[in-house]
DNA sequence: GCGTATATCCGTATTACTACTGAGCCCTGT
DNA sequence: ACAGGGCTCAGTAGTAATACGGATATACGC
């Protein structure tokens, strides 16, 4: 995509009176050219499939279907489009779902108006944007798992262990490693699931997973 | 950050032709200024703590100290300063590391001069920016992590088992959800083990993590 | 049709893990 | 100095998982 080019771009969004705000506001940009518009997931994809735009920005929540079925299914044709999606909400789990699917920016409604040009452009040229308020939430996220290190009480020697049961080590092993005798492992190994709830080594596996290992 | 403001940039690469490629770039752009230049991520560090720069360029890969870890110590020290990675490398590994200590872009050494000025000011914005390469990247892993689910050549069956044992399930309770005999989920278990070498429990978690449960 | 792969089930023996209880050592904070 | 927490180790008993076997039914491709 080159900086003169035409970027054409479908606008998917089930409030009219958003959906026209947002062709307002890009309407008097030269590069833009809104193609289409939509208001739900259906559209999305049959409007995508039909005028191949280079981006599709979307809401999530739509009725008929939401804005991430919609861009898994746009994912799924092998076409182009870059999709940004359009949220209110600044929720992690929608924005990793979003990104995991292979949306291409992520932005919360109120962004302003130079802050949505970047973003349309910077995923035009095939970057991925995500937008100030996102980013700082998803950076929230990773500091709640740093803080979840200490979750559950674990100690120092609690953390070690499940780290090396998460790692699919026999006790015997992780009694070799840490020098100690296997009762001791055994020990430990109890008091973590008492701590953490977990049941088998799998389960272990799964909540040390969340810790971060 | 107001677009007219001037965005404070430090740059650090322990290749001196490339830090001074990247300095004449920017050194014609109004709204940039370059403050300080270090080639290692010990100067990084020590740089940024004394003129807290809004954008922080700075390789990777460096003698002394490495950009991974020089970015978590900046991190911790709470300035605002924004990281930007430049890579020769779209590593996945890499990649995600980065954003995971909390950096708030990522391209590649061979970026164009319009998109590094897109990169520098949307992070600026507190936006997230990573590059074309680097986004195209990321989608190739989560691509060949759905291709990688047929990997070790487990059968349907077989998979549907493991992720319940990667869920911490026991036997009994995989029996049950399936509806089958405890000692066909026994027959899963041994053949996802002997197909993929996992040992007990937690590591055919691990296992399954890695094909994305 | 025939072979292969998949999915289902069973027996026996061994090993790994869990549940419960008790106890000694060291360090830290009051 | 003493209490408490963390780390260490042990006994006993039971449950879960693993390592060997072997068996039948079904579907699929050639």
């Amino acid at each position: 995509m080159k900086p003169n080019s035409h970027i054409k771009i479908i606008i998917v969004d089930d409030h009219d009176l958003l959906r026209e705000g947002i062709s307002a506001r890009l309407s008097d940009v030269g590069y833009i050219e809104i193609i289409a518009e939509g208001c739900n997931g259906q559209e999305a994809v049959t409007l995508c499939k039909q005028f191949k735009p280079d981006v599709l920005l979307m809401d999530i929540s739509m009725p008929v279907m939401n804005g991430l079925e919609a861009a898994k299914q746009i994912m799924e044709t092998g076409l182009k489009t870059r999709i940004i999606f359009l949220s209110i909400y600044d929720d992690n789990e929608y924005i990793q779902e979003a990104l995991r699917i292979g949306a291409s920016g992520f932005v919360l409604k109120d962004v302003s108006k130079p802050e949505m040009l970047n973003a349309i452009r910077s995923v035009a040229e095939g970057a991925t944007y995500l937008g100030p308020k996102v980013a700082a939430s998803l950076q929230d996220a990773s500091g709640a798992q740093n803080d979840a290190e200490c979750a559950y009480g674990l100690t120092k020697r609690e953390k070690q262990v499940l780290a090396l049961i998460a790692e699919g080590h026999l006790n015997k092993e992780i009694a070799y490693r840490l020098n100690i005798s296997i009762r001791t492992v055994e020990s430990h190994r109890s008091a973590i699931r008492d701590k953490t709830g977990g049941g088998n080594a799998a389960a272990l596996a799964k909540i040390a997973r969340e810790l971060g290992l």
